[in-house]
DNA sequence: TGTACATCAGTGAACGCGCGTTCACTGATGTAC
DNA sequence: TGTACATCAGTGAACGCGCGTTCACTGATGTAC
């Protein structure tokens, strides 16, 4: 063979890192796979010796990418984090302001909607991966039904108000869905 | 002439509510001018004596379709709602599985971040009024300040946890996804 | 009242372009002898 | 050790298709005389 044992997978991971930051940039629908493979250094003729479709593609970003429902600009080593300090690093500027770093689901939420049932299956198990990391950072006391239940709310709350907050062209009114969202969110870890 | 005085203004808005109707069950992206227009009872050549560009239809459809981001199957006439019967009918089943007739934010807010200025400020006076509508409701002793830091609070909850609940393929978890919601919003209307 | 003309909303063929996908080919390397 | 061959990740031209957009045309009607 040309190229080391590990090559083909290294560039295969390549591809999906390159196409889980274009995806959460310009959107499902708004990247096209020669742009993709540009972007990872390669030409577009390759991308079917690695995947069979674009729709795999997409699947695979979600189910292979590292937990990128946890943003890669705030992950942290190890354990757990606090509840505030996920809240607070979830609905920061640098987040909205970076959503090809960013979560999955503010970023694509809408579009997945719209996926065959295979994409939305594996955005799901993303999803509960993250709904399962918020259920820890709150209160043992707290019953399984309720932890749960909050962290519903939580996570819908802060991707709805990120998501908000980067529609709106006025950095001011921005900030102000940032902040009410964080109220909130910590209300509800809260209660 | 060979039509009615108020002919051409009537086809015009057969065609915002056509693509009113599209944008939200396709996204802007996913559906194009010639399908707008077959649906709407036209062919495609004619788009352009009403509108000068998609990009200008969609602006105009935000702008001039009738207060879209209160859902079309949820209207009621005259005075504004009660906060409960509002967020449990935008939380609703039916609500969920309509989104063409439904909240425009629920569909489009993630494109809508990826659009021109011009559009996101189009959705901007939109989101800006259904927040104010959502102030009416809560309770006239908050300060001006606190009605609407609950009311984005309020709308970014109910907007995600409608996102979520329709990108989750099981009707239980989705279902489960509109509940906490439902629990979380009237904890921020009632707090 | 009857005929000729002007109007203009809507038609449908055509444009260049980028998309996802296919495929014959390249060329650097490992293996066989 | 040196030569011939097999491998296969990656290349780039080409495919049919649908997109947004343009434009010469149609044909039903209102107006002028």
């Amino acid at each position: 063979m040309r190229y080391d044992k590990g090559h083909k997978a290294a560039t295969r991971q390549k591809i999906l890192e390159t196409a889980s930051c274009e995806f959460r940039k310009e959107g499902i629908e708004g990247i096209g796979l020669a742009d993709i493979m540009g972007r990872a250094g390669l030409t577009h003729g390759g991308f079917y010796s690695h995947f069979s479709s674009k729709d795999e593609l997409v699947r695979q970003t979600l189910s292979e990418t590292y937990d990128p429902m946890k943003p890669t600009i705030f992950r942290q080593e190890g354990q757990s984090r606090d509840v505030e300090e996920v809240i607070r690093g979830y609905l920061s500027v640098r987040h909205r302001d970076h959503p090809e770093k960013g979560c999955y689901a503010a970023a694509l939420a809408g579009e997945i909607g719209r996926q065959p049932r295979g994409t939305r299956e594996a955005f799901t198990d993303l999803l509960n991966k993250r709904i399962a990391d918020l259920e820890n950072g709150l209160s043992p006391k707290l019953s399984a039904k309720a932890k749960r239940g909050k962290a519903l709310a939580i996570f819908s709350t802060i991707m709805g108000a990120l998501q908000l907050s980067r529609t709106v062209p006025d950095s001011e009114t921005s900030e102000e869905i940032l902040e009410a969202g964080i109220q909130a969110a910590l209300g509800i870890a809260r209660s």
